[in-house]
DNA sequence: CCGTATCCAATAAGATACTG
DNA sequence: CAGTATCTTATTGGATACGG
């Protein structure tokens, strides 16, 4: 074969798949194949490495990880970088724009918290865990609550505030808070949204507060 | 061939093509793949025929039309009935689960509005202008307006409402209105979005109105 | 550790023709 | 009109092996 073949990744003057000006179909063009949004959500709390994503997305294969995160920074959506010495090592994270998809993708999984086939058993990411909160928080059921919260999943650590019915999220070191919950991820899940008894994960600090904290994310109303 | 060849659409215990608890991924396996969410706007406001939405799909074919809207009764977020007589016409509409996809689809078009690279020129349907108008109104630019706005896409036509800085649109008989604007659908998008002079298109009624009624839709600054 | 190259298998989609 | 059947082609993705 001496033709090389050119890399696809649908580059410069990319051809959108949906003739369509709305921008919905856009918005598909950029981000509708198939991980795009998973891993766009991966990148939602900073900038990670490669084979930490391809961890946190089980059945991703490098291959196509590599494909989409080209594709992504294409677009403008993600950009690949170098981490400030002594870590100098090489990470992708979200662009100013690429963040604010962050609402969306919440009220994406939202909606779909809806469907009655939805299967909570499957396992999960930190990330996916931290947004969850962040977006199923009840600022009715919270309003009036001012705390800081840790969380830790093996190698991440979160901080959050939870103030005024909004909980905060921020990767990086717990520090000083209220409470330290120390879980798997879909442990927390399990109990934040499963019912599954506080004593299942690792709980330090105010377990008033943390009592408290479990039952502010309810689950809306299945559809059908 | 004596094996009845079983279709595919993945119906009962489908198996979620990401392992993922999390809403984003069970969000794509309701309508993540190619098409969908465009077939399920099409139904955003009120029943469509078969032919209609193929007509209103540039490129999409009858086999993946039925397909998808296989999917999405099967999943629960689109049914399959028959118009009151004298119609007596098979069509498809979403569930109300379905209809609630609708601030999503709009907040994903919104979001997809910043790309630099979408182009306002590609043809689009009525079903999509009239989702745009309902989600780019300024609240702050419309507050304090109230009119009744009638609008005439060829067949099909809608009536909206604008009133304490939200836009509420309905299909259906445009009946009596302050403003009637007459035109296809990208024309209209090219004087509310990209600034055409508004003797483009056929307006009737108070054009005072008329005109600052296209000054309400700013878009949103471009990324990069 | 961070990917790329290559190959192969599965699938999805377009075209077209056809049926109740 | 409202799809289904069939065929062919184009993509896609997974696996594996390999290079910087």
């Amino acid at each position: 074969m001496q033709l090389k073949k050119v890399t696809k990744l649908r580059q410069g003057k990319e051809k959108p798949w949906y003739d369509d000006a709305c921008g919905l179909a856009h918005a598909l063009d950029l981000v509708g194949e198939r991980w795009a949004l998973l891993v766009l959500r991966e990148l939602m709390f900073g900038p990670r490495r490669f084979s930490e994503m391809k961890a946190d997305l089980p059945g991703i294969s490098a291959n196509v990880l590599a494909q989409r995160l080209a594709e992504l920074e294409a677009r403008g959506l993600v950009r690949k970088t170098r981490l400030p010495p002594p870590a100098s090592v090489q990470v992708y994270e979200a662009t100013q724009w690429g963040l604010e998809a962050a609402p969306v993708i919440g009220s994406l999984g939202k909606w779909a918290a809806r469907s009655p086939q939805h299967d909570p058993t499957l396992p999960i990411s930190h990330v996916s865990v931290m947004m969850s909160l962040q977006t199923m928080v009840d600022p009715a059921l919270a309003q009036g609550i001012n705390a800081r919260l840790g969380f830790r999943f093996g190698e991440a650590s979160y901080a959050a505030i939870l103030h005024g019915g909004r909980l905060d999220v921020e990767r990086g070191e717990v520090g000083s808070c209220d409470v330290l919950f120390t879980a798997k991820p879909a442990e927390l899940a399990a109990v934040i949204y499963g019912g599954a008894p506080l004593e299942t994960i690792d709980v330090k600090g105010d377990m008033e507060l943390a009592k408290r904290f479990t039952t502010l994310f309810p689950l809306p109303p299945k559809a059908e």
